[in-house]
DNA sequence: GCCGTTTTCGGCCCGACTGTTTTCAGTCG
């Protein structure tokens, strides 16, 4: 078997082949449930945790949910060939730009495909002359609001440099409009208020901020969250929903509703869309009907008796038979389902485990008992070790470990020997301070280890040999070929001295792509030679991601959470990083740093010594 | 095009807001 005749496609690049599928059909206009297909298995294969080639080599492409016999065939014909004829056919047929103008907010397929067919417009800068030149207006249906708009949507299209914002971005932002909403008013007039969408999930990216309120003055919580001083830009202006952009181009939305509503709206606005259709369609098996609201019973009974010119069936069928719900643990519940975690709700297995009652207890902040990867003023740190223990220990930590950067590392100044020996010397000084007042807190001397382009350390083995925890990580040569990279970090993750492999992937979400390492082998060899793997807390990283770490946790791997913090602020980032494992179904039982210090230090050495 | 605790055929989630309309289609989430 050879593919040294097409480029390798990465998961994501294989999923936006079919995301484009779609977008051509919906512009062609073809049945809406074969679009929705395939804009499922875009999905479904973006977020896979595990490469689409190793899936396909083992044959068991049909086995991923929503991927049937149709689509198994074109994906092997793109991984074998690098083409899919159908796609091939539909790209001949619409023009790029359009499909482009699409992403001009409040230009759907429909009129795309009329702008093109009707105007001959076939780019965003052609809409935004034809726009300026006031030629839309021209067509039925479209007046000058029209135009404005969408001028305004190609602005807001080029203010944002990217569709999605990372968390670590989006979540200070998200929670500044909460607090500045509550401030803005008269205190009670909002009884709840919360993040929901991707922000509850705790999704790596954000499309758009979505908050839900409870308010029984709703105009007025409108009103205030409109002219907050942060709004650029107002999209839509409801009773009880509105929609605003920020100046980074992100756009927030609000909904209020009634107390009563609140478990019903919750759900509904969290998603993900997949989970919530999901769970309607589990709603209609019992005979519910579910909305934004409440569940309605699905009234097939009383069909018969519904009639277009009579507006208010509607009302007195819901009158008798509507169920609310002010917690979405009711409406769980109801539905024969456990509570299912925000994190979760993916419909990766999620709903059935929540019928089976057999949801893991996922871990929580309050779990993290230590931490194992930090930096100080020895390497790219702002803080010094007494800074760093301090912040540690009034996090109720028990141990801390000072890992600066070993030499190797070009970009930063490393630690060697003979700094490492005066840290000893620090560490041993303030150990033996809180030894001294009876705290049982301790400081670990350890180095985040260069794994350096040919898969050695940055340190010698008789210097790793001294210290209590070593992290491994890869920060340069990340554009190395996936044989060469996987290796290397190989090497690494089997060198006895090596305790945990740090930030697997290299990636900075919206900033680096991962390397193209095979973290499934990586991942395999962890599980073999008990190697820890890290889930980096660091927002900008989140690495491993969620899906691989439920991988991980699967191949039997164990994993710790760091903050890799490198300043004592930084330790605050920690809940990036549970969120993160929580979407990967981790359970404390799995991470290391769940552990008190005897304990964890037995699980490493145990590690160690069958190696 | 996918899928099955009614089903291998016949379904496939639901409502708010907007602009241009007098009754609704398109877009979005």
């Amino acid at each position: 078997m050879s593919d040294s005749e097409t480029a390798r496609l990465s998961n994501r690049q294989v999923a936006e082949v079919f995301a484009a599928i779609g977008d051509l059909m919906l512009i062609l206009g073809e049945n809406r449930f074969k679009i929705i297909a395939y804009q499922n298995a875009a999905r479904t294969i973006e977020e896979l945790n595990r490469d689409i080639h190793t899936i396909h080599a083992a044959g068991e492409l049909r086995s991923i949910p929503g991927i049937g016999q149709a689509i198994a065939e074109k994906i092997d014909d793109l991984l074998t060939t690098g083409h899919i004829p159908l796609y091939d056919k539909l790209t001949e047929q619409v023009p790029a730009g359009v499909v482009e103008m699409m992403r001009v907010p409040d230009v759907g397929p429909k009129t795309a495909k009329r702008l093109w067919e009707e105007l001959d417009i076939t780019s965003v800068e052609g809409l935004k002359a034809a726009a300026q030149a006031e030629r839309i207006r021209g067509l039925k249906g479209f007046g000058a609001k029209s135009e404005e708009k969408i001028l305004k949507g190609i602005e807001l299209l080029a203010r944002r440099a990217d569709d999605r914002t990372p968390i670590g971005t989006a979540r200070p932002l998200a929670e500044g409009i909460i607090a500045d909403l509550l401030a803005a008013l008269p205190a009670g007039t909002i009884q709840k208020i919360e993040l929901a969408g991707s922000l509850r999930r705790w999704r790596e990216t954000i499309g758009d901020v979505d908050i839900l309120a409870v308010s029984e003055q709703p105009v007025a919580v409108m009103e205030a969250f409109r002219s907050l001083p942060q709004v650029v830009d107002i999209l839509g202006a409801g009773d009880r929903k509105s929609s605003v952009t920020l100046p980074n181009g992100m756009q927030v939305d609000i909904r209020v509703v009634e107390a009563r509503h609140w478990g019903a709206a919750l759900a509904y606005f969290t998603g993900s869309q997949a989970h919530n259709v999901a769970v309607r369609e589990l709603a209609q098996k019992q005979g519910w009907s579910l909305n934004e609201y409440s569940l309605t019973s699905d009234g097939k009974e009383t069909e018969f008796f519904k009639s277009p010119d009579s507006p208010g069936t509607h009302e007195a069928k819901n009158s008798v038979s509507d169920r609310y719900f002010e917690t979405e643990e009711e409406l769980y519940a109801f539905l024969g389902l456990e509570w299912v975690a925000p994190e979760m709700r993916e419909n990766s297995g999620e709903i059935q485990a929540a019928r089976q009652h057999s949801l893991p207890r996922l871990i929580e902040v309050g779990d993290i008992v230590g931490e194992l990867h930090s930096h100080t003023v020895f390497s790219d740190g702002k803080g010094t070790i007494a800074e760093m223990a301090a912040a540690a220990q009034a996090k109720g930590y028990g141990y801390w470990n000072v890992s600066d950067h070993s030499i190797g590392l070009g970009v930063t100044q490393g630690v060697d020997a003979a700094k490492l020996a005066e840290q000893r010397a620090e560490i041993d000084r303030l150990n033996a301070g809180y030894a001294a007042a009876g705290d049982d807190f301790r400081l670990l001397l350890g180095t985040e280890a260069e794994v350096l382009a040919d898969g050695t350390l940055g340190l010698p083995d008789e210097v790793l040999a001294t210290l209590d925890v070593v992290v491994a990580s890869i920060h340069i040569g990340l554009r190395q070929d996936r044989e060469t990279i996987t290796e290397r970090c190989l090497k690494a993750v089997r060198n006895p001295h090596v305790d945990i492999l740090g930030h697997p992937t290299g990636r900075l979400i919206g900033r680096r792509e991962p390397s193209d390492i095979d973290l499934e082998r990586v991942l395999q060899a962890c599980a073999e030679t008990g190697t820890i793997v890290e889930i980096n807390a660091n927002p900008a990283r989140l690495d491993l991601s969620g899906a691989y770490a439920r991988r991980a946790v699967e191949l039997g791997c164990t994993l710790v959470i760091n903050c890799d913090a490198h300043s004592t602020e930084q330790i605050d980032l920690l809940p990036y990083g549970i969120h993160t494992a929580r979407r990967g179904w981790v359970t404390a039982a799995d991470v290391l740093n769940t552990r008190p210090l005897a304990e964890m230090l037995g699980m490493l050495k145990d590690a160690k010594s069958d190696r």
